[in-house]
DNA sequence: CCTGAGCTTGACAACGTTGTCAAGCCCTGT
DNA sequence: ACAGGGCTTGACAACGTTGTCAAGCTCAGG
């Protein structure tokens, strides 16, 4: 800015005047504060300009994310970044693999940057890495899952209802030996899908043997093995429910692999591209990642400008669609 | 930092060693400082840290993209991602859309935010708004595709080679009436896609109809539904190629729509989940997301470290996948 | 007891920008 | 001719931090 100023032979206030459009610079002073910008290729920075402001906001929000490679996590971004475009903001956004550490550290970078609000899928079951954000009262909105030690703003699923009404349609189509498979239970929405399934089946009178139930967290392609050696060695349940959109694809894959795609009956939580055109089609029960990801955001925004009403939890329905494979009949 | 240097009772100098851990801060006032520090929750702030350092980097790299909830991108950003944590450098990240105004709006954001460097998937076929950065000198890599008005460093499948492929394998299965569904070719990779299929083409002596191409920019269901009307309405293609994930899946949503999909060969370029189980599976010619946004990362740190010498094209071989839909024979 | 080396500590400027305020100019009305 | 108002312009402080440098202290050596 110094330079330009030298240039137009003013002072930088009056760059900045015209930099910002502020009124009150006469026409021969902005043509020639107009040329010399152009000249030297100004671009104000954005930093010093808000580190001066009083307001201090910095136009950006930060996204603690598992795995943006995952495309139900890269929908919710997506949703995120709609709004966020609309009020001028950008979003940093950050994968966690689940870690804590990994967790820990972006919420500090992001922090250190002085993000104006976060929107976190926490990686354990509490608030973890934000419980200092919260306690300052800073914007923060939890997504997918909601933490158990500290009442906070949550945009959410319906895990345990929707992981529930997957197990009773299993029920419903004449299953009794349902196999389950998800996250490590851990993460809270995991530790929900598999209630909702236990919800199901106690219900419905029925007993879970203890090594029909498969937890953990894996890529889809470690659960196509882990779901094939599950169902070669040893006696078949009738039906599956995979609690997740990676546990879903490998075990269609392994399905797919033992020639049993058409005799188990097979639901998944998430949805997954073409599902519906494998055969059978997979039955599943869909979330709506940009909504969830819209929601949220609008939420962290309302917080921002200063919303102080007490947390909301915004769960969102899910429901079963049927595409085949759920509603297969047992085979014994 | 005033506040924890008030609370201590030291100059807010001696805070600022004690938080970079600076020699020459006496045990007594090292301990009162960190106390302070831990009372009052004090975290620096990045933006003034970096403002005052000479060395002016942000840590902080941005990515311009089409669309972050496409697997294919939200894959490259993941391997973006990774480079980047082991520098300590932070992604920003934006979709585009394709239009090059959002474009302008994200890189201005970026720039005025002083990003160390970004990385782009151009939506025009030139570096549309990056001109003014490559031409200042700022570390620009361009990712996905190929500016045609600059010499710039790039990082990209090779698409014409790989269309050429998948058509050559249709070719070598004995089809002659080819239909291509792509990606409007004003879009650079798009258009070489479409090269590569008039490559294969002609080197074989076959002509292409004018209606047997059909381009633009399209969700995956509004190809679906394109596709569709145009396989209902005329003189059937024997074999279908189709140049993008979203087309790819419109497609095999189309000809499952159809019942054509054990008559009609399709190939389609990037890989889609679930492609080798449905039935007959998907031939492909994937691409490496993950692969295309490392290497696009470290040469892009590589600039950033003062790497002068002149741009680099690296060009990703793309291989045809068969799954059994590219491999059909002519139905007639 | 004095000198000087070595250590700890703080005062001050600077990074690039904007907010505040006052100075200088031109004009109008008396 | 002069007061006063409105407009343009610039000087200076400030945002939160770090780099530079000098002041002050302690202690060993002569």
């Amino acid at each position: 800015m110094r330079d330009v100023a030298e240039q137009a032979g003013v002072s930088f206030k009056t760059v900045s005047r015209v930099v910002n459009g502020e009124a009150g610079v006469s026409d021969d002073l902005l043509r020639r504060v107009e040329a010399a910008i152009a000249l030297l290729r100004y671009q104000p920075d954005d930093r010093a300009r808000r580190l001066r402001q009083t307001a201090h906001h910095t136009g950006a929000i930060g996204f603690v994310l598992v795995d943006v490679a995952n495309p139900f996590f890269s929908s919710i971004l997506r949703g995120i970044e709609e709004v966020a475009r609309q009020r001028g903001y950008l979003v940093l956004a950050g994968s966690t693999d689940g870690e804590s550490e990994r967790e820990a550290q972006l919420v500090e970078a992001f922090i250190a940057r002085r993000v104006d609000g976060l929107l976190a899928v926490p990686s354990a079951t509490g608030v973890g890495a934000l419980r200092t954000e919260l306690e300052r009262g800073s914007p923060v909105v939890f997504l997918d899952l909601e933490p158990d030690d500290m009442d906070v703003d949550v945009v959410r699923s319906d895990h345990r209802g929707g992981a529930s009404a997957a197990t009773r349609h299993l029920i419903e189509h004449g299953h009794r030996e349902i196999a389950y498979f998800g996250d490590d239970p851990a993460i809270h929405s995991a530790g929900l899908r598999l209630a909702g399934f236990h919800d199901a089946m106690s219900e419905a009178g029925l007993e879970v043997g203890a090594d029909r139930v498969v937890t953990g967290t894996r890529t889809s392609d470690e659960w196509r093995k882990i779901i094939f050696e599950s169902l070669n060695n040893r006696q078949l349940p009738t039906a599956l429910f995979t609690a997740q959109n990676f546990i879903t694809v490998g075990a269609a894959h392994a399905l797919h692999d033992l020639e049993l795609r058409d005799t188990i009956a097979h639901i998944g939580f998430d949805d997954i591209e073409l599902a519906d055109i494998v055969h059978p089609g997979i039955s599943v029960v869909p979330q709506q990642p940009w909504d969830l990801g819209r929601r949220a955001a609008e939420l962290l925004f309302g917080r921002i400008d200063g919303d102080g009403h007490p947390p909301t939890k915004v769960v969102l329905d899910c429901l079963v669609v049927s595409r085949g494979s759920g509603e297969l009949p047992p085979f014994r």
